[in-house]
DNA sequence: AGCACGCCGACT
DNA sequence: GTCGGCGTGCTC
C-alpha cells in the first residue's frame, strides 16, 4: 500500500503530495497519521493525506520510517478542510494542517554527528557529549567536523522528534481483599503509626481509591512508606496518564433556571429545529446587550447534547478569559474542553487530546479552536461574529467564519452567528436570506440601556492641560469618586495610523481621491494615501481653516493617566492596554482586582469594551472616539460603531443607573450618533449605503496582493507587473487599486507594495492567483515575496 | 527548507 | 590542481 504524504516544508516547490511505501510493520497507519519520512538525506515529518493502491511514480517509493502517534491527530474531515482551506486562502497545505493541531505536535529538528570507525570513536572529540551539528559554532571545529564527514569517519544523523509529552501520574491501589487490612492493622504493631494510618485508610476510605501520588502525599504518607508498603504487597502502584486540566477548580452546578423570554424561546425553537433536522443553516442571532444570547447558546448546546450530537462555541479570546467559559463548564461539566492562548502547551494537547478521543463533547475555544478535531458535530456557535480577531491575520489567513459554514456543512448542523451589532457581511447575507435572521430587541434583565451623551470637543473646556479630557467628563469622573462608585475610560486607538486633525474646526486631512484619511510618515516627511498612493507634505497649517493649532493624534493611555493622576490625586488607576498585559494571567488578575474595587478607574484600550461585567461601574468615558474612525480602511466607520455600542454596553449593569459620555471631534459622524441610539439596524442601512456607493464589500469581494522585497524598486516593479496581469484577464468592471506602499512600507528591511482588486464575480480570479503566487515563488530568488489575502479585514 | 551538484575565480 | 563561493534543481 502506498501513503500520500504531506511533508513539513512550507514551500510552494514541495506543496503536494509525496508518495511512500508502508511497509507491513507500519500497516496501521491512516488517513491522517503523522508520519516520519525519508526526504533526500533527511528525515521529515509529515502528515498522510490519502492511501492508495497504486502509483504513477516513475522511480523507487521509499519507506515511511514511523508512525507517530497511535491514533490519527487528524480526522478525514479535517484533512478533507485543508485542501479546501489552503486552496481558498492561497496557503500551503502543510501551514494549515499545523495550525490544526496544537503547537507541541510541530516536529523538532536535530543534527547529530556519530563516529563510524572505531579509530573516529577513540577521537578526544567524541569523548565529550553533544555532538550536534546546527549548534557547532566554532570555525575551526566546523572544519574538523566536515573532514570527518568527507573522510567517511562519520556521518550525520537526522533525528525527527515529538515534543508531545503526556503527564504521568503514580496511582496506588489496594493489592488486598477488604477484610485482610483490618487483620493487618492489629497485628502492626502501635509503634508503626504511618503504617497502622495507611492501613486503617484502606479500610474506611476503600471507596477513594486508587488514590493519586499527591492526594497519598497529602494525607502525610510518605513515598519511603508507600514502596515499603508496595513490598509488603498491601498496595499495588500504577503509572496512568493524566490531563493537565486548565478548569480543574470550577465545579459544575445546577443551571439556575432562567426563563426564556418569547423572543429567546422563538430563536431557540429555530436552531433547535434545524439541529434535530439535521440542517446545514446559518443563523445570524443579533441581540443588544444584555438580551441574553448566552442563555440561548447553552440551551441550544444542551438540545444538541440530547440529540446525541456534539456542539462547538468560538468566542473572541478576551472574553475567554473570565466569565462565557465558567458558565459553560458549570452547565455542562467535564464533557467541555476549552481552547485559548492563555493555557500552557500542555494544557493545551491534554485538552485537545480528550477532545480528539470523544472525552469532550463541548468545545469552547477561540479562533483557532474552530480546527478542534471534534467529530459528530451538531452546532457550531460563534459569539460575537462580528469580531475582527476571528481572521487570522499572518499566514495562514483563514477567518474562523468561513471554516466554520464549511464545517456546519460537512456535519450538516446549524452554525449560529451572535452579536449585538454583527459584520456587516453577516447582517447584508441575512437580508438576502442566505441567514435567517433571528433578532433579540429585548433586554432580558429590563435595566434599560444606559444614557449616551456625546461631547463635542470643538466646543468643549479642558481639565488639564493635555486636550484629554473635557471638564464635563472630567466632573462626572469627580462624581463617582465622591460616591465611590467605579469608571471605566476607553482609549480607543487602533494600529499606529497617525491622521492630521485640526482642534480648531475638526477638519482631517483626507485624500482627494479616495475619502479616507490620510496617513503621516514621519521618516518621509508625507501624508500619504493608502489607497491611490497620493500624498502630500506634512502641513504645518489646518489646510482648511488656516489655524495653527493641529494635531496628530496617537494619545496613549499612559499620557491620560498621567493627566488623571495629575487632575484626581490619589485616584487608584489600573491601566491595561498590549505593554501592561502581556504576561500571562496578569489580564485577569487586573480584572479581578477591579471587581474587588482596588481601584476607581479602568483605563484601557478596546481590550476593555467586551464582556466585563462591574455592576460599581455606573460611568464608562470614551477619551477621543474618532481614533479609530478615521484610520484608513473601508471598516472603520463599522469598527468605531461596534466598539462604542459595546462599550457602552458596560455601564450600569446592575441596578445602578448608568452612564456613557462620548468625547469626539465628529459629533455629527453617523457612526458616532448611531452609537448613542444604539441602533444597530439603522447604523447597518446606513452604511450599506456607504458601502454601495463607495464599491466596497459586501458589495463587492476584496483580494489584497502583497509584495514585499528588500529592494524598494524590485517590490514596486512586480507589483506594477501583476497589476498588469491582472488587466488583461479580469473584467473591465473589477476595480484594482494600486500598487500602492503599505502603512508600514519598510518592515523588517522590506519594503511592501500592495494591490487591492474589488469584483463582483471573476470566477477565473482564483486560477489567475494561484498563477500569480507561483510565479512569484520564480521570483523568490531575487528576495521577493508575494502574499496573498482573501477578503482582509486591514487594508493599511 | 536544505542539500547536492556544478560552475567559476582564487589560491597553495 | 583544489578549495570554496553561490546559483539551480530536486526531494516520493
Amino acid at each position: 500500500m502506498i501513503a500520500q504524504v504531506i511533508v513539513d516544508i512550507a514551500a510552494s516547490q514541495t506543496d503536494r503530495v509525496f508518495e511512500y511505501h508502508i511497509p507491513d510493520d507500519l500497516s496501521g497507519v491512516a488517513i491522517g497519521s503523522r508520519v516520519v519520512v525519508p526526504f533526500g538525506k533527511r528525515k521529515l515529518q509529515g502528515f498522510v493525506v490519502g492511501i492508495s493502491k497504486t502509483t504513477d511514480y516513475d522511480g523507487k517509493l521509499r519507506d515511511l520510517l514511523l508512525v507517530t502517534d497511535e491514533q490519527p491527530p487528524l480526522t478525514k474531515e479535517l484533512v478533507e478542510l485543508s485542501a479546501f482551506l489552503a486552496k481558498a486562502i492561497f496557503a500551503f497545505r502543510i501551514s494549515i494542517l499545523q495550525t490544526m493541531l496544537p503547537r507541541v505536535m510541530r516536529a523538532n529538528y536535530r543534527k547529530i554527528l556519530i563516529p563510524l570507525t572505531p579509530e573516529a570513536k577513540k577521537l578526544p572529540y567524541f569523548q565529550q557529549t553533544a555532538h550536534e551539528v546546527d549548534k557547532i559554532t566554532d570555525p575551526e571545529e566546523l572544519k574538523f567536523v566536515q573532514k570527518l564527514l568527507k573522510d567517511n569517519q562519520a556521518k550525520i544523523e537526522y533525528l525527527v522528534e515529538n515534543q508531545a509529552k503526556e503527564k504521568h501520574e503514580l496511582i496506588y491501589l489496594p493489592a488486598l481483599a477488604n477484610g485482610q487490612y483490618q487483620e493487618l492493622y492489629e497485628q502492626t504493631r502501635k509503634t508503626a503509626t504511618k503504617q497502622r494510618a495507611l492501613l486503617m485508610d484502606l479500610v474506611t476510605a476503600r471507596n477513594s481509591y486508587p488514590k493519586s501520588g499527591s492526594a497519598m502525599h497529602d494525607q502525610g504518607f510518605s513515598s519511603a512508606l508507600l514502596k515499603a508498603a508496595e513490598e509488603k504487597g498491601w498496595i499495588k502502584c500504577k503509572e496512568v496518564e493524566v490531563y493537565r486540566d486548565p478548569l480543574a477548580d470550577v465545579a459544575s452546578k445546577k443551571p439556575a433556571e432562567l426563563k426564556l423570554n418569547p423572543e429567546q424561546a422563538k430563536a431557540l425553537a429555530k436552531i433547535g429545529q434545524a439541529i434535530s433536522d439535521q440542517q446545514a443553516h446559518p443563523f445570524l442571532l443579533e441581540g443588544v446587550t444584555g438580551s441574553g444570547k448566552t442563555e440561548v447558546y447553552l440551551r441550544a448546546i444542551s438540545q444538541a447534547l440530547s440529540a446525541g450530537r456534539n456542539a462547538l462555541m468560538l468566542v473572541p479570546e478576551i472574553s475567554l478569559t473570565p466569565q462565557m467559559v465558567r458558565q459553560v463548564r458549570e452547565r455542562f461539566g467535564q464533557e467541555v474542553a476549552v481552547l485559548h492562548s492563555a493555557l500552557s502547551d500542555g494544557e493545551r494537547y491534554d485538552e485537545w487530546r480528550r477532545i480528539r478521543r470523544g472525552e469532550a463533547r463541548v468545545v469552547v475555544g477561540a479562533r483557532s479552536a474552530v480546527f478542534a478535531p471534534l467529530e459528530n458535530i451538531g452546532l457550531i456557535i460563534i459569539d460575537e461574529e462580528h469580531e475582527a480577531s476571528y481572521k487570522q491575520e499572518d499566514n495562514p489567513r483563514y477567518h474562523a467564519r468561513d471554516v466554520a459554514l464549511w464545517r456546519a456543512k460537512f456535519h450538516h448542523c446549524p452554525l449560529v452567528l451572535g452579536s449585538a451589532t454583527p459584520s456587516l457581511a453577516s447582517r447584508a447575507r441575512a437580508q438576502k436570506g442566505l441567514y435567517t435572521l433571528l433578532r433579540l430587541t429585548e433586554r432580558a434583565n429590563q435595566h434599560p440601556l444606559p444614557e449616551v451623551k456625546i461631547i463635542d470637543l470643538k466646543q468643549a473646556a479642558f481639565a488639564g492641560g493635555q486636550y484629554d479630557l473635557s471638564t464635563e467628563l472630567a466632573s462626572a469622573i469627580q462624581e463617582r469618586l465622591a460616591r465611590h462608585e467605579q469608571v471605566i475610560l476607553m482609549l480607543n486607538r487602533r494600529g499606529f495610523a497617525n491622521f492630521m486633525l485640526c482642534r480648531d474646526c475638526g477638519f482631517v486631512l483626507q485624500c482627494p481621491n479616495c475619502d479616507l484619511s490620510l496617513t503621516m510618515h514621519k521618516a518621509a516627511g508625507e501624508m500619504r494615501c493608502h489607497y491611490c498612493g497620493h500624498h502630500e507634505p506634512i502641513p504645518k497649517r489646518c489646510p482648511n481653516c488656516h489655524s495653527s493649532q493641529i494635531r496628530f493624534m496617537g494619545t496613549g493611555t499612559q499620557k491620560v493617566e498621567q493627566e488623571l493622576t495629575e487632575l484626581f490625586p490619589g485616584v487608584r488607576i489600573i491601566r491595561m492596554d498590549v505593554d501592561t498585559t502581556r504576561r500571562k494571567g496578569s489580564y485577569k488578575r487586573k480584572l479581578d482586582a477591579f471587581g474587588r474595587k482596588e481601584a476607581d478607574i479602568l483605563l484601557g484600550t478596546q481590550m476593555i469594551a467586551k464582556g466585563l461585567d462591574f455592576p460599581n461601574v455606573t460611568l464608562v468615558g470614551v477619551i477621543n472616539a474618532d481614533t479609530g474612525l478615521w484610520v484608513p480602511d473601508y471598516n472603520a466607520s463599522e469598527r468605531t460603531f461596534q466598539l462604542l455600542t459595546q462599550v457602552a454596553g458596560r455601564a450600569g449593569r446592575a441596578e445602578k443607573k448608568g452612564q456613557v459620555l462620548i468625547q469626539t471631534y465628529n459629533p455629527e459622524h453617523y457612526a458616532i450618533r448611531l452609537a448613542q441610539t444604539q441602533d444597530y439596524e439603522q447604523f447597518y442601512r446606513y452604511e450599506m449605503r456607504m458601502r454601495h456607493a463607495g464599491d466596497y464589500p459586501p458589495y463587492y469581494y476584496t483580494v489584497l496582493i502583497s509584495v514585499a522585497a528588500k529592494n524598494e524598486t524590485n517590490a514596486a516593479r512586480e507589483a506594477f507587473k501583476i497589476r498588469r496581469q491582472l488587466n488583461q484577464q479580469l473584467h473591465p468592471e473589477t476595480i484594482v487599486l494600486g500598487p500602492t506602499p503599505s502603512a508600514i512600507s519598510r518592515l523588517k528591511n522590506q519594503y511592501y507594495y500592495q494591490i487591492l482588486v474589488k469584483y463582483k464575480k471573476e470566477p477565473k480570479l482564483n486560477d489567475l492567483l494561484h498563477q500569480i503566487q507561483d510565479a512569484g515563488q520564480k521570483v523568490k530568488k531575487y528576495g521577493l515575496t508575494i502574499n496573498i489575502d482573501n477578503e482582509p479585514e486591514r487594508i493599511m
